[in-house]
DNA sequence: CATGAATGAGAGTTCATTCAT
DNA sequence: AATGAATGAACTCTCATTCAT
């Protein structure tokens, strides 16, 4: 109940202009995160259109007139399931940071951190690319906001990199960009990856790539001791 | 008539395995055509579930009845319309590859296409993403494999590139891994991207990335070269 | 409230492996009485593929939807109205010997009651022979056994005729199922037979042959005191 | 082709007052033949309401549109079926008959032909009772003409034995009554009677029982004669 | 606040019938 | 006379939402 995630989730689920006909704040959070737990599930599993909310609700360990109570309207529930599992993932990556300095260790830290809960959710991170749709615009512009949350933790992270001349002079967007679109790729395409390799070979790999493609020979040889560093640590 | 995408629609939505109750071959790649055309628009713009059969009828000019006699079920339509796309891009590549032997110019091209197509249609690849899921198991199948036949005509570029010893000893699936979700998340990407970056400035900047990233030091110069005398040629 | 038929009804209706959405016993069975009682009586009219869903649900006085929370196909509602009538059936007849202990008594009172009983749903009794291969294979097997229930009571009576020596040695099954058929063709043959002869003269004229058909001298003899004694009755 | 029952179908359908688009009589009759031939299959095996115009069409080698030169309506085409198996079976009896001049005989020679006609088609048997009433109320009528037809001819066995001193005075159209329903019900009860007895038993017992309800003691003696002399045919 | 039965508009699908060829 | 593609009304069933208790 204390994990940061959770509490996150909470945060998330307070911020979302989806008013409540309760007044409790407490209650409204817990019953929030009952459906938006079961929603995500269940979203996830079986599809937006094809889950009913008398499902969610009897997941959810309510009635079907309950979840009324805490969401207006079907399309609520799917914000709300959405942005839970996108603030998730703006959590665990300054979770994964910190105490870590150095700007070359912790573009590798973010990374990595985000193909690991995107891993851990995958069905979650589909549902995102399948369901964003589904949304009346204004709550699409919030999921697009709450994405862009995340994708700011690596240009971050991307920017550090360049300022210290790890990495040359390539728009900071773009490979931001490419470092995001390889972490969801590991969900959106996993039905083929997961084939040929594993969450580590996919991280490894394809960091290599993509960094290689913007470092500066500095970088690169700051990038040779990380990896050295890291394969004796996984060695012990 | 005889533009090629056309021909290969055609061919497309021959091989499907929906069958229909009509025998006239003909008449039936003629109506399937006129369905798909109108299932790509709608449900790209309002989502499958969105779009009622009753709208796919009339925007094909047909009564509702008469759909039912091209394809068995909403699904069909929605995989008819998905192999049309998907097969599109994989005529279009080759097309853009006649007479082209350079193996770095290949892969350029190659790229640039996918990513142009994918531009032309758009919304169609986002629906190939949100709508996959909602088709019974066996017909998914089919739409990955239709996949696969692009990716294949970019694995093998990337394959003829390190024969030619332009790119260093990576694995081929990722770096055609990365290459595909580049172009693809001009699509998915798009309401991000637009705002700061042209389709010939995101495909310029991508691939020098990636490129760079997978490049030997004699790949890197041929690289060098090639944009060279396409900068020639754009200015020309 | 109190007539067995109704009692008889709803048990019939709990025991049915219809599952409902709802959980409220007592308002299933209430809610599944009404739906019988105006199916019996559409069905019966207009025949099962004549009557709609919709049409059941008005005469019930329950909105379409609701219809579905306590039948879960229109054939369940068939399956349901089908028992309803048979179990109806099978109760009137037990009634009907209630206290008579005289084996030639107990078959005639069987033989009439049945008739009454049919004769007082006619239109469900043909309902029953139009539509029971209208069911699933499986709620044909419930229809079935419903029947042989009925038929076991007037096996009974004939086993019990025979036990006291009123009836000769003719197959038991056989002389019920020509008693059993005898009551229904009163429903099936009506539109002929009302033509000629009243329900009273039909059930007299008919055991007279069955019976005279099976009984030893010993049964002839006390038939005949049998028969006088009613008439005697009815002149009273 | 020259069965007396196909010419009596043909002639059955002749004489239906279901008029034709086309002029030809000959054309007429033989297309009606193909027609009615698939429709008793598939209206028996499926029921009327499940089988579709188009899958009669297909089964009786012609096109949809052919269909409707020769019936009206798809109830034309039931009433066409019907009339044929009932006819079949009029036609059946006195073929039964012919040459024999016995009433006892000519009475017990009627009833098995009835029976075997009816078990030879059982299902259309069934059809008859469960789709007469999908009929308009004119074509009813004309089903039940036909079937009056059947019954005369057993009426008029039963009017020779009476006459002949066999049968004692019941009401002739009671016997009759109960003679038809028992040859009906070898199909109506075929599921259950079948698994204690063989068509032949079924009779055997069961004319038994009606005529010794009927009988004279002239006639009983007459009967066991008739039944010793099968017997001994039988056995050589 | 919580419940869950009730609602009814709306969806996908079928099929008897027509009619241009 | 024959065809078979086209039609569209009508049906069954679903489910987001409401509201009396």
């Amino acid at each position: 109940m204390s994990r940061p995630g959770r509490k996150s989730r909470g945060r998330a689920i307070d911020n979302t202009n989806v008013r409540a006909q309760v007044s409790d704040v407490t209650l409204v959070q817990q019953r929030r995160e009952q459906i938006v737990e079961a929603a995500v599930e269940l979203f996830s599993k079986q599809g937006f259109y094809r889950t009913t909310v008398q499902e969610v609700a009897a997941r959810a360990g309510m009635s079907t007139g309950s979840i009324y109570h805490y969401a207006r309207t079907k399309e609520d529930i799917l914000l709300l399931a959405l942005l839970s599992v996108l603030h998730s993932y703006a959590t665990e990556i300054p979770h994964a940071l910190e105490g870590v300095t150095d700007p070359m260790e912790r573009l590798w830290r973010a990374v990595g951190a985000y193909c690991k809960v995107i891993d851990s959710r995958r069905a979650a991170t589909v549902l995102a690319y399948r369901s964003t749709k589904s949304l009346p615009r204004k709550q699409q512009e919030m999921v697009k906001d709450a994405e862009l949350e995340t994708n700011t933790l690596i240009a971050d992270c991307v920017a550090d990199c360049r300022s210290a001349g790890l990495i040359r002079d390539v728009d900071v967007a773009m490979a931001t960009h490419l470092f995001v679109m390889f972490a969801h790729s590991w969900a959106l395409k996993h039905w083929r990856l997961q084939e040929s390799m594993s969450r580590a070979e996919f991280l490894r790999d394809g960091f290599d790539i993509l960094f290689t493609g913007i470092a500066t020979p500095a970088g690169l040889e700051k990038y040779a001791g990380l990896m050295k560093s890291l394969e004796k640590a996984g060695a012990a």
